[in-house]
DNA sequence: GCCCAGGTGGGTA
DNA sequence: TACCCACATGGG
């Protein structure tokens, strides 16, 4: 199986996924820094908060005290190094690009890429989202579950590097922001369902019964 | 009560 | 470089 065929074989299972959850690009990257080491349900009662309180703006959130964007965000867990994370990021966008987060996404892929990273607070797999959620551009995000499945199929070693996971997906498939979309999407949503955690809690899994993707169950080892 | 979730940064050898 | 740890909530 190659990598488009195992894309085939989830989206005819779970159906497009339709992601990112969010409503602007500024949204997107807000949820994106949230959602570090956290479930999405967590993140999504921070959010409202943030909606409730004007905070899904740049030059609002930049400006409102850490304290207490702290206690707003309180669900998604981590809420004073995120409250730092967040007003980081709308800070950077003030400073930088007049508080537009759509003025900075114009740039090119890699330089962009390498002025997220510089920002406290984002790295690789953060600064991909925001890249290909927010922005459209073609960089292919790698989460745990990317690095749980891929080394499930047999198709790298466990412990291999950020950047060699995204390199497998972006050399081996055209250069779609849409395809990379919903590909990581679907991954997630596996992930979810395959009970990938440290755990080997697999046996239970319901789709080792199932003949599409039942080569999952084959590579456990 | 216990386990774990769509990471990142900082400290130490 | 390579670990190890802090961060510190909420749902199953």
């Amino acid at each position: 199986m190659e990598l488009l065929e195992l894309y085939r074989r989830l989206r005819e299972h779970f159906g497009h996924r339709h992601w990112w959850p969010g409503d602007t690009p500024f949204e997107v990257a807000v949820g994106a820094i949230l959602t570090q080491a956290v479930a999405w349900r967590n993140v999504e009662q921070a959010v409202a908060a943030l909606r409730e309180a004007g905070l899904l703006d740049a030059p609002a959130l930049a400006a409102f005290p850490e304290e207490s964007l702290a206690r707003l965000i309180r669900p998604a867990r981590y809420p004073r190094q995120k409250a730092r994370k967040l007003i980081a990021f709308a800070d950077h966008l003030q400073r930088r690009h007049g508080g537009s987060i759509e003025r900075m996404l114009t740039g090119s892929s890699g330089e962009l890429r390498r002025e997220l990273l510089a920002l406290w607070g984002i790295g690789p797999e953060t600064a991909d989202s925001i890249l290909l959620y927010a922005g459209g551009h073609p960089v292919f995000v790698v989460d745990a579950y990317t690095r749980r499945i891929l080394h499930r199929l047999g198709w790298q070693p466990a412990e291999a590097p950020y950047d060699r996971l995204q390199a497998f997906f972006q050399e081996r498939l055209p250069q779609d922001p849409a395809l990379y979309n919903d590909y990581h999407a679907q991954l997630v949503a596996l992930g979810h369902r395959l009970c990938l955690a440290r755990s080997p809690r697999c046996d239970g899994c319901p789709l080792r019964r199932d003949p599409p993707l039942c080569r999952f169950g084959e590579a456990t080892g």
